[in-house]
RNA sequence: GGGCGAAUAGCUCAGUUGGGAGAGCACGUCGCUUACACCGACGGGGUCACAGGUUCGAGCCCUGUUUCGCCCACCA
C-alpha cells in the first residue's frame, strides 16, 4: 500500500488523517469479504468458517453507543477469527421496525401539521422509505466510522425482496402448519398507533392516580330499576341494595357485564346469584362468584369489563359473559358508551365519576399509586382491548428452543441469562404478529368478499378458489417487526434458497446483542430458526451490557450533554480506536458500563504510546546494518526476556478470546505494550541502538521488530486502525516487510510457542528490574540531582555473570556512572557511608552517595524496611506453623510461602548485619 | 409480589477453579534524557457495604441485612 505511505510518521498520531483512508482501502480490497481469506490463503477453502450477523440497528435514527458497543465486540471477534484462519463472514443489515419508523416519520410530519392519513397509505409509504434511505446511508457510514470489517455486499435490509420472500415463506408455512391462527382475544392496544401491540412493547410505569369506591343498586322487591334518566341526580332513587366495589377505571364501566365477589364474603357474599342493574346503561348484570377476587383488597367486590381488563376478560370467560367493547381505535368512546359516546377516555372518566357523585353512587375517592402500561414506542397509556388479530401459537416453538439451550446445543453467556430465557420460554403466550401499520410486511392472506374464504400462499391469489365469484382483498395489516428479525440468522443467507452461502454459513457462529432484547429477539430467532431450518441458529448467544454515562444515568436524548456521548463525536475527539478500546475493555459480559470520558482519553494515549513506540522502531531500522540473511543472532538478556513475555501474553490472550474474556485480554496487551515492551525494553535498547556494535544493534533491531509486529497483531482487533498504519509502516522499514502480508487484518494470529518461553531470562530480567527500581528510588528518596551519575558497589553473589554481562545496561538505566560501578561477588569490608539495597537472590547494593551527610535519614530507612520484611516473616511463619494450612494446603501453596520466609529472612539478616554495621 | 445484578483507592472500573489487594485518571515530588509532556522516574492512598457462617485460609463460597439499579408479574 505504497500509495498509503508517509516518508515521515507525525510526532503524534492523529486518527482524523487516517482512519477513513484506511477504511476505504481495506474495503476496496475486499478484506472483509470471506472469499478474500481464502484467495490470501490466510484460510483454506473447505476449511474452518466463522459467521456472524449483525443484529440490524433500526432505521430510525442514528446510532449511539449501545450500537458501537456492538460493533465493537463483533469486529473484535470477526477479525479475530479471521486472523485465526476461518473463512469469516460478518455480514452487516438494517431492520424496517416497523412501529419505530412509522412513529418516527409521523412525528416528522406532524411538525407540517399532517398526519398519515392526509397522505394516504401509498404515499406515507414512499415518505418513509426516502426517510430510510437518508438514516440507512448515515447508520452505514457510521459504522465504517468505526472500523467495523463487515462484507458490505452482503448487506440484507429486513424490506428488501430476498427477505420479504423469507417472510412470506415462513408465514405460509406456520400457517399451513396450524401454527398461525385469526380471532378475537384480548390484546394491548395503542390508541396513538391505532394498532394492536405485544405484551413485550407494553411497558409498566408506576402512576398516581384514583381509586373510586362505587356502588351498583341490586333489583330487589323494593326496586326493580331507574324511574329517573341518568344525570337526573334521582337515577338510583328508591333503591335499597347496593353492591359496592373499587376502581380505577370508572370509564369502563359502560363495558361492564357482572360484578365477582366470593361466597365468604361477609358482606356481599349472599348477593350471588342476584341481579345489579348498572348504572349508565341499564344493562341487568349478574352477581358471580369467582376465585380470583381478593376480598382483603378495596370492598372485596370487582366489576367485570371482560373487554377492557385481562383477569375480568378471563372472567368473562370462565362465565360466559358479553364482552362488548367500548373504545373505538384512537380511545374514545364509542357508540355502545352510552351518553359519554365520543368522549375521550379520560374525559369520559371525568364524566363518569362527576355522574356517579351525582347520583349518589360514589361512595369516596383515594389516592391510588399503581403501574400503567404504555406503548414502547410512543408511551400512550395502552388499552386493553378484545381486537381481531393474527396470532402466531408459539409453544411448540418455545419448547424446542428451551431443548436447545438445555441440551446445550446453543450456550448463552452470561449463564444467568439462561435462567431468565428458560423462565420467559415456559411462560409464553401466543405471539400478536399482526399490527396495524403501513410500514412492514403485508400478512399474506386474502378474505373473498363473497364466501369469506381466507386464502394465503406463496403466489398472490388472483381470484377466490372455492366461490370463484368474489372480489379478494388482501388484509389490510402488516406483521409485527420481529417476525422479520426473528429470521435474520437465515433469511440473510438466502433462505429458503439453498444457496451456496446458506450452505457454508449456517448455522451461524454467534448471536452478540444487548441482554435487553434477549426476549425481543434473540428468543424469536431461536424459536423461528429451529422450527424453520431444523438446527437452532447460532450454539452462542454472547449479551453484553448497557452503557451508561459515567453516573451510570441512562444516555438519553433529553440528557443536556448527550453530545459528548454520541459515537460519531467520540470518534471525531479521540478516534474509533480509542472508543472501540474504550468499550471493549470497560466491562465484563452481561455488565452494564459506565463509560467514563477520561477512560477514552486514556485509550488515545495508548494508540499515540504505541504510534511513538513504532516510530522509535522504525527510525532505528532504517538502514539496518545487516539484513535478512544473516543467522541467528545471540540473543541478550532483554531480548531473550521479551520475546519470553511476547510468547506468554499470546497464550493468556488467546486462552482469554477463547473464553471470550475481551476485557481482561484487552488490558493484559495494553499492559505489556506500554510497560514492558516501551518502558523497560524499548528503553533497554537505546543503549546498543546507539551504539557501534553493528552486531548487537542488528540483534536488538529484530527483536523489535519481531516483538511490535506481534504485538500489533494481538491488538489489532481492538484498535484496528492505528495497528494497521504502525503495521504498514514498520512493514515497508523492515527488511523482512516484503514477505509480510498485505495488512495486517489478513496476517496470521501469533501462535505461542511453548517451547520459547525462557524462565531464566524472565527471572534474571526481574532481579535486574528491581535492583534499577531500588536504585532509582533511592535517588530520588535522597534527592539526587536527576542527571547525576552516581558510584555503585554491587554484590552479586552467584548472579555475577549476568550483572557482568548486563553492565552497561544497568549503568544506563539507573544512571550509574560506569567507570565507577564496581560488581563483585562477594564484599568482605562494606561501605559506611552509603545506601545499602537488599534485592532477592543474595543481591545487595551499595551507593556511596556524596551528598549522604545524614546518616540517621539512611538508619531510618533501613529500619523500616526491616519492619516491615519482619511483618513478612511473621506472617509467613504463622502459616507454615498452622498444621492445618501445611497439612490441607495444596503442596505448591505451601512451597511458595516456604521460600518467601526464606527469602525474607534472608533479607532480614542482611538488613539487620548492615544496621549493626551503621549504628556500631 | 417474585427474581437478578451491583456495592473494592478521591473518581471510573478489573480481580473465573478460595492461597501475599490491581489499573487508568486524580493527587504529591522530580524531570523539556535525540519515540512519545496524548510523556518519563519515584511515591502516598483501600477493616474489598454490613453482620454472621463454612474453611488451615474468604474480595471470591453459604445465610441474613442495608443501599442503588434492572427484569418479570392479571390484584380491581
Amino acid at each position: 500500500m505504497n500509495e498509503n505511505e508517509q516518508p515521515e510518521m507525525d510526532k503524534a498520531y492523529d486518527p482524523q488523517s487516517t482512519e477513513r483512508r484506511l477504511y476505504d482501502w481495506w474495503e476496496a480490497k475486499g478484506f472483509f469479504r470471506p472469499e478474500k481469506t481464502i484467495e490470501t490463503g490466510l484460510a483454506e477453502a473447505g476449511g474452518p468458517r466463522w459467521c456472524i450477523t449483525m443484529p440490524p440497528p433500526n432505521v430510525t435514527g442514528a446510532l449511539h453507543l449501545g450500537h458501537a458497543l456492538t460493533a465493537a465486540v463483533e469486529d473484535l471477534m470477526t477479525r479475530y477469527y479471521r486472523m485465526r484462519g476461518f473463512e469469516t463472514l460478518f455480514l452487516p443489515g438494517s431492520d424496517h421496525a416497523g412501529i419505530a419508523t412509522q412513529n418516527v416519520v409521523e412525528r416528522e410530519l406532524a411538525k407540517q401539521g399532517i398526519s398519515r392519513y392526509d397522505l394516504g397509505r401509498q404515499k406515507f409509504i414512499e415518505r418513509v422509505w426516502e426517510w430510510k434511505d437518508v438514516y440507512h446511508a448515515r447508520i452505514t457510514e457510521q459504522h465504517k466510522r468505526l472500523g467495523i470489517s463487515c462484507d458490505w455486499e452482503r448487506e440484507r435490509f429486513t424490506l428488501d425482496e430476498g427477505l420479504s420472500h423469507a417472510v412470506r415463506t415462513a408465514f405460509v408455512r406456520l400457517f399451513e402448519k396450524g401454527l398461525i391462527y385469526r380471532g378475537a382475544y384480548l390484546v394491548n392496544w395503542c390508541p396513538r398507533c391505532e394498532s394492536a401491540i405485544s405484551d413485550l412493547e407494553a411497558i409498566a410505569h408506576e402512576h398516581d392516580d384514583s381509586l373510586w369506591y362505587i356502588r351498583y343498586p341490586i333489583v330487589n322487591a323494593d326496586w326493580g330499576g331507574p324511574a329517573h334518566p341518568w344525570g337526573s341526580g334521582r337515577w338510583a332513587e328508591g333503591a335499597t341494595d347496593f353492591i359496592e366495589m373499587a376502581t380505577a377505571r370508572p370509564e369502563t364501566i359502560m363495558g361492564d357485564t357482572a360484578v365477582a365477589t366470593r361466597e365468604d364474603h361477609p358482606r356481599f357474599g349472599h348477593l350471588i346469584g342476584r341481579t345489579a342493574v348498572l348504572p349508565i346503561m341499564e344493562r341487568l348484570i349478574p352477581i358471580i362468584s369467582d376465585e380470583f377476587v381478593d376480598p382483603k383488597f378495596g370492598t372485596g367486590a370487582v366489576k367485570i369489563t371482560p373487554a377492557h381488563d385481562p383477569d375480568d376478560y378471563e372472567v368473562g370467560l370462565r362465565h360466559g359473559l358479553d364482552a362488548p367493547t367500548i373504545l373505538t381505535d384512537t380511545g374514545k368512546m364509542n357508540e355502545l358508551a352510552g351518553p359519554y359516546e365520543g368522549l375521550d377516555r379520560y374525559d369520559a372518566r371525568d364524566a363518569v365519576v362527576r355522574d356517579f357523585e351525582r347520583e349518589r353512587l360514589l361512595i369516596k375517592t383515594e389516592p391510588y399509586h399503581h403501574s400503567v402500561a404504555h406503548c414502547e414506542r410512543c408511551h400512550t397509556v395502552v388499552e386493553p382491548r378484545i381486537s381481531t388479530q393474527w396470532f402466531l401459537n408459539v409453544k411448540p416453538l418455545a419448547d424446542a428452543a428451551i431443548e436447545a439451550v438445555r441440551r446445550g446445543e446453543t450456550t448463552i453467556i452470561p449463564e444467568r441469562e439462561e435462567r431468565r430465557f428458560y423462565h420467559w420460554m415456559e411462560n409464553i403466550r401466543p405471539w400478536c404478529i399482526s399490527r396495524q401499520l403501513w410500514w412492514g410486511h403485508r400478512i399474506p392472506v386474502w378474505y373473498c368478499d363473497e364466501c369469506g374464504e381466507v386464502i394465503t400462499g406463496m403466489e398472490d391469489p388472483q381470484r377466490c378458489p372455492k366461490c370463484k365469484r368474489g372480489e379478494l382483498g388482501q388484509d389490510p395489516d402488516v406483521l409485527d417487526t420481529w417476525f422479520s428479525s426473528g429470521l435474520w440468522p437465515f433469511s440473510t443467507l438466502g433462505w429458503p434458497d439453498e444457496t451456496p452461502d446458506m450452505r457454508r454459513f449456517y448455522p451461524t457462529d454467534m448471536r452478540e446483542t444487548g441482554y435487553d432484547i434477549l426476549f425481543f429477539w434473540v428468543a424469536r430467532e431461536m424459536m423461528l430458526g429451529i422450527e424453520m431450518t431444523g438446527q437452532a441458529p447460532y450454539p452462542m448467544v454472547y449479551l453484553h451490557g448497557l452503557v451508561r454515562n459515567e453516573h451510570g444515568k441512562k444516555v438519553s436524548k433529553s440528557m443536556e450533554n448527550i453530545e459528548e456521548y454520541d459515537p460519531l463525536n467520540i470518534v471525531e475527539r479521540f478516534g474509533a480506536d480509542a472508543l472501540r478500546y474504550t468499550l471493549l475493555t470497560s466491562s465484563t459480559p452481561g455488565n452494564d458500563m459506565n463509560l467514563d470520558p477520561r477512560r477514552l482519553e486514556g485509550a488515545r494515549n495508548f494508540a499515540n504510546k504505541m504510534w511513538n513506540a513504532a516510530r522509535f522502531v522504525i527510525s532505528n531500522i532504517q538502514s539496518p546494518t545487516v539484513g535478512k540473511e544473516i543467522g541467528d543472532l545471540d540473543a541478550s538478556l532483554p531480548d531473550r526476556w521479551i520475546v519470553s513475555r511476547l510468547h506468554r501474553l499470546i497464550g493468556e490472550v488467546t486462552e482469554l478470546f477463547e473464553s471470550y474474556q475481551y476485557g481482561e485480554a484487552g488490558r493484559r496487551i495494553n499492559d505489556f505494550l506500554w510497560s514492558e515492551l516501551c518502558d523497560w525494553y524499548i528503553e533497554a535498547t537505546k543503549i546498543r541502538l546507539y551504539s557501534d556494535d553493528k552486531r548487537a544493534r542488528t540483534a536488538a533491531q529484530r527483536v523489535l521488530v519481531y516483538v511490535l509486529d506481534h504485538g500489533l497483531r494481538l491488538l489489532h482487533p481492538y484498535m484496528p486502525f492505528v495497528t494497521e498504519e504502525i503495521w504498514q509502516h514498520l512493514k515497508a522499514a523492515s527488511p523482512e516487510g516484503e514477505s509480510w502480508p498485505e495488512s495486517i487484518m489478513i496476517s496470521p494470529w501469533p501462535e505461542m510457542e511453548g517451547a520459547r518461553l525462557d524462565v531464566q531470562a524472565e527471572g534474571d530480567m526481574a532481579l535486574l528490574m528491581d535492583l534499577i527500581r531500588q536504585i532509582r528510588n533511592a535517588r530520588a528518596e535522597f534527592d539526587v540531582m536527576p542527571g547525576r551519575r552516581i558510584a555503585a558497589i554491587v554484590v552479586a553473589d552467584g548472579k555475577l555473570p549476568m550483572f557482568e554481562a548486563q553492565r552497561a545496561l544497568l549503568s544506563f538505566l539507573a544512571k550509574v556512572d560506569e567507570e565507577q560501578l564496581t560488581l563483585t561477588r562477594t564484599l568482605e569490608e562494606k561501605p559506611k557511608k552509603a545506601v545499602a539495597l537488599v534485592g532477592a537472590e543474595g543481591v545487595e547494593a551499595y551507593l556511596p552517595l556524596a551528598g549522604l551527610v545524614d546518616l540517621d535519614q539512611e538508619i531510618e530507612r533501613l529500619r523500616k524496611e526491616l519492619g516491615e520484611t519482619e511483618q513478612e516473616i511473621r506472617r509467613a511463619q504463622g502459616m507454615l506453623a498452622n498444621e492445618g494450612f501445611t497439612g490441607k494446603a495444596p503442596e505448591h501453596v505451601v512451597q511458595r510461602q516456604r521460600d518467601r520466609l526464606a527469602e525474607q529472612e534472608e533479607r532480614r539478616e542482611r538488613l539487620e548485619a548492615r544496621l549493626r554495621a551503621l549504628t556500631g
